[in-house]
This record gives C-alpha cells, sequence and structure tokens, in this order.
DNA sequence: CTTTCATTGTTGACGGATCAACCGAGCTTA
DNA sequence: TAAGCTCGGTTGATCCGTCAACAATGAAAG
C-alpha cells in the first residue's frame, strides 16, 4: 500500500535493473559526485584535472600523448586540463629539445604541494571502497572490468545470432 | 624500447589502474559507446530515451516520477526525454483523473514497434557482456555494484583517519 | 629535395548530465 | 478560506565528455 515501498519492489523486479550498463552507469555517476565532492572541499579541481595531476606526480616529465594513449582519456579534454593547470600554476610544460610537438608535463611547488595534500584523502576514499567489498569480491571485480571492457570495445555483430 | 609496449607495461603499474572509480569510469565511457552505436543503427535514440522507453514498456502507464525515483534519472533529463518521445510519436501522455500534476505515459504503436524491433539486440549485448564473464564474476559483480553505491553515497569522512 | 603520411597538440561544436529556479496543483492546518 | 507546505513537471545555465577539423612538426619514400 505505501508507495514508496511498491516503487523499491519495482526497481528491483524491472529487467533494466540486471542491466550491467545500467549499473555501471549508476555507479559511475555516484562515485564521480562523491569524488566530486572531495575534490572541491581539498583542492577545487575537477576529477580529469587530478587524474592528470596524479599522472604526472607519478611520472615526471610524461607527455600529454602517452598520458592520453594509456588512460584513454580524450586527447582534447587532456588539452584543456593541462592548460587550466598550468593556469593555475600547478604544472609547467618543458618543450622537447629533439622535437618540437611534443610537451613534457612536471608539476610545481605548488602542485606537488597540493597533491600531497589531496592523494591522503582519495586513497582513503578508495581503501573505504575496497575495504566494503568481500575479498572474492576485491579479487574479482577488476578481472571482470577487464573482460567487460574488452567485449564493449568489439564490434557489435548485427546478426542477431 | 618500444615506445607503445612500454607505455603498456606503464598502463599495468601506474597506481590509477587500480583505483576503483577510475576503471568504473573507463567501462563506462565503453559500455556507453558500444550502446550508442547499436542504438544509433537501431532505433535512433539516445540511451536516455531508450531506457525511458524500456521502463514505460513494462510498466504502462508509469509516471515521470516514478520513473526518477527508481532509476534515479534526473527529473529534468527525464522531462526532456519524453517530450522527445512524444515529439517523434513514439510515446503519449494521459492526464490523470484525479491529479492534475501527474502525467501516464504510454507507448504509442510505433513506440511499441520500435522497442520490439530494439530489445532483442540490447538482450543480445547483455547476454554477451554475461557471458564473458565467469560463474562466479556473474554472481559477485551485482553484490559488488550495491554495495559500492551505497559507500559511494555514505557521507566522505572529513577526517583522515 | 619534395611529396606524402603519421603524430602532437589546439580548437570549435555538439550532445548529455547535473543543478537550481520556477510554476501549477494538491494537501494540511488554522 | 487563507497560509504554508509538499509534490510533479518544466525550463535555463553550466559543466563535462566526445568527436571532427586543423596547424605544425617530424619521418619515410620517391
Amino acid at each position: 500500500m505505501d508507495g514508496k515501498l511498491k516503487d523499491q519492489y519495482l526497481q528491483d523486479q524491472l529487467p533494466i535493473h540486471r542491466f550491467i550498463s545500467y549499473r555501471v552507469l549508476r555507479l559511475h555517476s555516484k562515485l564521480n559526485a562523491q569524488a566530486a565532492r572531495i575534490l572541491k572541499e581539498t583542492c577545487g579541481l575537477s576529477l580529469a584535472q587530478w587524474r592528470v595531476v596524479a599522472v604526472v606526480a607519478t611520472e615526471d616529465g610524461i607527455t600529454p600523448s602517452k598520458i592520453s594513449r594509456f588512460s584513454q582519456m580524450d586527447k582534447g579534454q587532456l588539452s584543456r586540463c593541462v592548460k587550466a593547470l598550468v593556469d593555475s600554476g600547478l604544472m609547467v610544460t618543458r618543450d622537447d629539445p629533439a622535437d618540437q610537438r611534443i610537451q613534457h608535463l612536471s608539476l610545481t611547488a605548488k602542485g606537488h604541494e597540493i597533491h600531497e595534500r589531496t592523494l591522503p584523502r582519495m586513497l582513503n576514499r578508495q581503501d573505504r571502497l575496497l575495504l566494503g567489498l568481500s575479498d572474492v569480491e576485491r579479487e574479482v571485480i577488476f578481472s571482470a572490468f577487464d573482460k567487460l571492457e574488452v567485449i564493449a570495445d568489439a564490434a557489435d555483430d548485427p546478426a542477431d545470432e
């Protein structure tokens, strides 16, 4: 008789609730919102900007194209991230002596400071997420992600069998 | 010595690769792109529009607010989806006799036709995703999603301990 | 040397998601 | 009935991610 409760049953029974891509979408938007909340409080960076900072912090001198290649971030998005980070004084670009197309990225002192201040909170969050899972879930989830990514990248077979 | 290969090692070793939210982001964008590809070929709907069609097909007469409540879709996004679907003749709205705020949604004949044409391809895709996983992975992944969603919704503890 | 092609990074355009302000309708309480 | 509240839905602003076009540079092939 309760409307809200009935909606809950509905949620569990609707076929959509077992759709992987729907569940991934929901999880993604929640994780995203949580990370954005933390970053806003801590350093004011967007999630994409934070990822660039984190990568450059562990691989000093890396180039945007390498970041784009292994992290599958969009070139354009990356370019804008770098621009914003340089403008706010967290990052500097250094030209390559041998190839004028290439930029090498490094954090400034301010960039390192912000990275070191922010990383613990992000690791803490990561730990909370992982500790919330059982051992099996923690083991399995990454391999499942790998497999799903491969399938999602594969061509969609046009025939229905 | 090979640049591409070295990038691959880099990908696996960087800490970011084990970050859950990063992996969910990547998986999400791939699943999204795949679904958008299929929908574009099949019926020209956006993913959000397709979800609304799928829900209304199984729950005729459902209202936007109910959809929003259980699927956690944004009210505004839903309103625009419904408008687009009505404009293209796939859906009709029916007023509630007792409460003039409420709209009940139903598919038109054309809407049902498109739903029945599209659903098999989407289910096929879903099957391919699930069959790519091992039994354990398939069992575990949904419970892991549930737990992660709860943690992501929880307040972020401000203290670093 | 010159032509052609691949790579690096920048930019503009577009669609999608999110947030907040808002309106109209119903309910509640005095 | 009037005041204040909640609820359903619409709209606009803004941000983010994606895609395509482009300029500049370098490498390869003739």
